[in-house]
DNA sequence: AAAATAAGTGAGTAATGACTCACTCACCGT
DNA sequence: ACGGTGAGTGAGTCATTACTCACTTATTTT
């Protein structure tokens, strides 16, 4: 039975963690092919064999970052709510300030974008499970709302795409490009949401969203 | 005098130039780290040593293709005279089309991500010279048509971001992750302007815009 | 306490990376 | 014809890389 009073030797499970952990940093940092295993081992506190003994090659660890950072985010269930009211306004500022917001961890998003160039056969997967569901999600929202009579007719997915690309593409500039942020969070997401949310409903149909314009 | 009947030797110039596009489409392909003199001087059809008579180093040859690639668009000018007619859907359809269009080139959005990723000095002014004057150019125009009272007062650079955000989102989704496209590309065009005006046309105001929608 | 097993490492190895060098070849003006 | 010059190369060098192995140290089981 394990009663290590002082933390003298970590578990099977904690070295493996703390490997991928040490390893999803360096990879985000400086892609795959930019990471050596002695840095990973170094970055982790153990020698390089040991890398390999849990993990047989470097690009089994890497697929072990990938899969272990798979999370059906937590985000889709919160917005569902505000979903099911038709609360067009919180829906959009709930996904966008989930991503736009201080303190934003960059690790996903540069891990993300370094498979997909580097070509990785995960990547695919990466995406799939992390953000074409989201999209879907995204679009099947959109139409329901253009079913409702709320939006204009415009193509669910390709709409859908036009949110998330402002979204994304504020994330790339900031956290990729390093350009310093030109408006406080809340501002930028509330300038993204009104622009979208005005190009989108239809002008004869009344507002659904309560008025939620902060500060 | 040269005459070269045959082109038996190219010229130092063109040597040079091929190094470049080789490289450049081998770096776009696998980035910085991902690529290997020895398949640059392959790819160039050259020994590898003749690649380090040319540049001194692999980050100078790299340079030298992130300032060979730097042009400032022809697009600008093009877009200058839409913008003089206040041609709003004209001006929002040029720029979204020079990017979103069948056989559009993708080495240069893969060799500013790899870069940005991976660190490069010479990314900023890469993304500043090919980029940031994009914006500005794009934000003046919008904060001119604010004061001329034809758009909503937002802010003019984060509006600018948001339409340059569907577009760069777009391209990433296609020529990065490999997502079939959806649309056509006029339609998709036409679909992200529409939205992005609607968003941003006051609508007391008379539009300005001469019916030019297509299909 | 001894045996069994798991966790961990120092010192490799073979391959490959960027880069160098002594040299050859093609072409030129004289 | 000839020597000079720059284009071009084959065969290296040396450092680094992913990965291995014989071995030690810690923990658990009996």
């Amino acid at each position: 039975m394990r009663q290590p009073s002082r933390a003298i030797r970590p578990s099977s499970r904690e070295r493996q963690a703390g490997l991928i952990a040490a390893a999803a940093s360096l990879f985000a940092a400086k892609g795959f092919n930019g990471t050596t295993t002695k840095e990973i081992a170094k970055a982790a506190g153990v020698s390089e064999a040991l890398v390999f003994k849990y993990f047989p090659t470097k690009q089994a660890l890497y697929a072990a970052i990938l899969a272990e950072k798979i999370t059906v985010n937590e985000l889709l269930e919160a917005v569902e709510e505000a979903a099911n009211k038709r609360d067009d306004h919180r829906v959009f500022t709930m996904i966008a300030s989930f991503r736009i917001r201080p303190g934003v961890d960059s690790t996903l998003l540069r891990l993300l974008l370094f498979s997909a160039l580097e070509g990785h056969e995960l990547s695919d997967m990466f995406f799939g499970k992390h953000h074409k569901v989201f999209y879907d999600h995204l679009a099947a929202y959109i139409r329901t709302r253009i079913d409702d009579g709320a939006f204009r007719p415009l193509d669910p997915l390709l709409t859908a795409r036009a949110f998330i690309g402002m979204v994304v593409h504020h994330r790339l500039l900031h956290e990729i490009f390093g350009v310093p942020m030109h408006q406080s969070h809340e501002d930028t997401v509330a300038t993204y949401v009104d622009l979208f949310l005005t190009g989108l409903i239809k002008k004869s149909a009344g507002r659904t969203m309560p008025g939620k314009r902060s500060r």
